[in-house]
DNA sequence: TATGTTACCATACAAATGTATGGTATTTTA
DNA sequence: TAAAATACCATACATTTGTATGGTAACATA
């Protein structure tokens, strides 16, 4: 069923799983032909033809981003891992990133969200082990119970908060 | 900043919320309007600007399907778990929903894919624990190494899958 | 009582969208 | 060598889409 892949097919499908992972929806035909530099949609039209023919894709006729991934948790992208952060002692984290992962496009990244690895033992009741990848959303109000990641001057810990009167108490299982 | 919701509002924010988590993106106007039975996109509008005013959502202007939820993974969805599945010895599968989970909805889960429930140990390895759910995809080809789940008479079993030369292996850790 | 919010309606419009059709040139395959 | 596939172009068309504007009615609040 899924014959050979030209470049420029391979090129298309790698940007329909990245916008998908992206923007959390799959572009329209005028974003794709813009993104390669098409003057027109009937370029883009022809190329998603033949991709739906090899299998990769399919198209849901006259629906507005209508194209659906159809196997789409067997691809990954990329993404940056932020620096380190430690289950337990507190650790320091990198300006930069300190190594890449490639992250399943079934998991759609929260906006502003970001990766760190976590090191050290203390949360592996909670299931987070030493070199696991956690996604940190700084857009969210932390919980009592909740397992949350925290910036202490340069260093990251990964802990569970408790809020008291007056104060923030983080514990470690 | 994120005052009450009306009724209403819940009820259009909680079916954006579902579109997103089944279909893969966000709905348009016109079809959020048929669901309710409005008759124009104007009502939908409305309602879209007071939602967005309280923080839930954030519209892109101009967009086609750009409405974007905020505090995305903050929402879950209830999910029907179809049967139990072995790691380490078959277990009988349930012919209707033995449970039912909330899903984070981050998670898009692929076309035809469904949730069975792990019992047994066998796979701590692996990272999956007795209890644990998992997310089954029936359209992958599975490959040499990857674990996969299987269904041997009536029950079915996690192992991880070797195919040899006339013969298919599977294989506990 | 006056004002604002909520919850619908109707209409209008420019732009975006998917699709169909036909054309040219190059490369690959039979 | 002929046929098919690939990779673009241009144009046209009916719908869809987001948005703006204005109206009505019920209700709550100040």
């Amino acid at each position: 069923m899924a014959k050979e892949m030209t470049e420029i097919q391979k090129k298309i499908l790698e940007f329909l799983i990245n916008h998908k992972a992206d923007r959390g929806m799959p572009p329209t035909l005028a974003e794709i032909a813009k993104h390669f530099g098409y003057r027109n949609r009937a370029t883009v039209q022809q190329h998603l033809g033949a991709i739906e023919k090899k299998g990769f894709i399919k198209k849901n006729p006259k629906l507005s981003r209508g194209i659906e991934l159809t196997l789409e948790d067997k691809f990954f992208i990329p993404r940056p891992v932020l620096g380190e952060v430690a289950a337990g002692n507190p650790l320091t984290i990198y300006p930069d990133a300190v190594d890449t992962i490639d992250l399943p496009t079934i998991a759609h990244m929260p906006k502003d969200s970001f990766l760190l690895k976590v090191k050290g033992d203390s949360l592996k009741d909670a299931y987070i082990f030493s070199g696991d990848i956690v996604i940190v959303n700084p857009n969210l109000e932390p919980k009592n119970g909740q397992i949350v990641a925290a910036i202490l001057d340069d260093a990251a810990v990964v802990k569970r908060f408790y809020k008291k009167k007056n104060e923030i108490e983080l514990v470690s299982e």
